[in-house]
DNA sequence: ACCTGAACACCGTTCAAGT
DNA sequence: ACCTGAACACCGTTCAAGT
């Protein structure tokens, strides 16, 4: 245990990288991901994640009303990098193809942050509680609405409710990413990657 | 406290309803699923649950490894009771309509028992641990896959992978299911009840 | 064989007190 | 304003002891 050393006037000292002062809940939100990323959504501690973050276990209820608080945070941040990743997917300018693009980087995006997107989409959660997850889930899901409208009004898709397509496209889409990551396509000895089940559903789906 | 009755032979007298000596074991899962019904897969206590059952809360150790145990426990139950509720929709003969309503009644039933479908597909347990969650889950999807090979033989589908087919089926269903049950569609304001999305997405994913 | 009682480490949360 | 330290109720789990 060093002691005495020069900076002893700052807080923390010895201590791994404490945050303190500035932006402890972005670190705490960091710090969660962390955690949830190593141990699973369950066996995640909130004494831990403040421990780790170099704070005392109060310190989080400065930041964050309760635990479900910091794991919604969690899940917005989530749903805001999702959001981000099907923009991303600017693809073909045919509009059934974008669909099936989009559909790739969703499930893309959620095999690469399973612990993310067991956040997003687990019951430790109660979405319907935070508006701002809420809002931040729409925001990612307009963007395969308004791909839906693009391609009709080019005539590449007669639909009569887009909203009701959008739904069979996230459902599919979320189901395989949801088995997949579960094991579950794994067990069933499906052969087929969920790529290839979620490619074929949507054109299946959006066919003339 | 009513004391010195006929029964003081026989333990728990007085406390309400005590199981003791016999199937502790089924009254353990019998009353978590309560408790996960009333409070959600999460705020759910082991404690709580010997407390329930007129135990005390080292007892449960007699009968589970742990907590997650039990919670696997109940998520085979419901694996074989989603298998029941499978086999019993035996309605049309004709394959196609067959498979849509083998959906419809996996649907029916997740959303008929939302606390059973979040403990099955919830991260709260790892599926992959427990070999009687495993086959339990195989056997429910085993009817589909017969579902499928039979439409096949009977030249009402044309598929090369029917595992695969089985996939995107069991995708689009669990994903409504799954989507419906956390409030998600009707977050996004989709007015298409989750059986509509289902019916037409198996009709589309079963097309000559 | 099956359950109780007491114990331990740990967690979520609160609150008065410090800077 | 933001954090600490101590406290409380409660939980998961273990183990010696009872019947």
């Amino acid at each position: 245990m060093p002691a005495g050393s020069a900076s002893a006037d700052r807080p923390g000292i010895g201590k791994a990288a404490p945050y303190h002062h500035g932006n402890l809940r972005r670190a705490l939100t960091d710090t969660a991901l962390d955690l949830i990323g190593e141990r699973g959504p369950k066996g995640f501690t909130l004494t831990e994640v403040a421990r780790r973050a170099g704070v005392s276990a109060a310190a989080p209820y400065r930041h964050f009303a309760d635990k479900s608080d910091l794991v919604a945070a969690v899940a917005e941040l989530g749903f805001q990098r999702l959001h981000d990743a099907l923009l991303a997917a600017q693809g073909s300018r045919d509009g059934r193809d974008h669909l099936v693009e989009l559909g790739r980087a969703y499930l893309r995006w959620a095999l690469d942050h399973p612990d993310f997107y067991l956040v997003m989409f687990g019951a430790e959660v109660e979405r319907a509680s935070y508006p701002g997850l809420v809002r931040a889930a729409e925001a990612a899901f307009s963007v395969l609405l308004e791909a839906i409208e693009a391609a009709r009004s080019d005539g590449a898709l007669q639909t009569k409710d887009a909203r009701a397509l959008a739904g069979s496209l996230w459902s599919v889409v979320h189901g395989a990413a949801s088995l997949d990551i579960g094991g579950d396509l794994h067990h069933a000895r499906i052969k087929a990657t969920s790529e290839d089940l979620v490619v074929e559903a949507i054109t299946a789906l959006t066919a003339p």
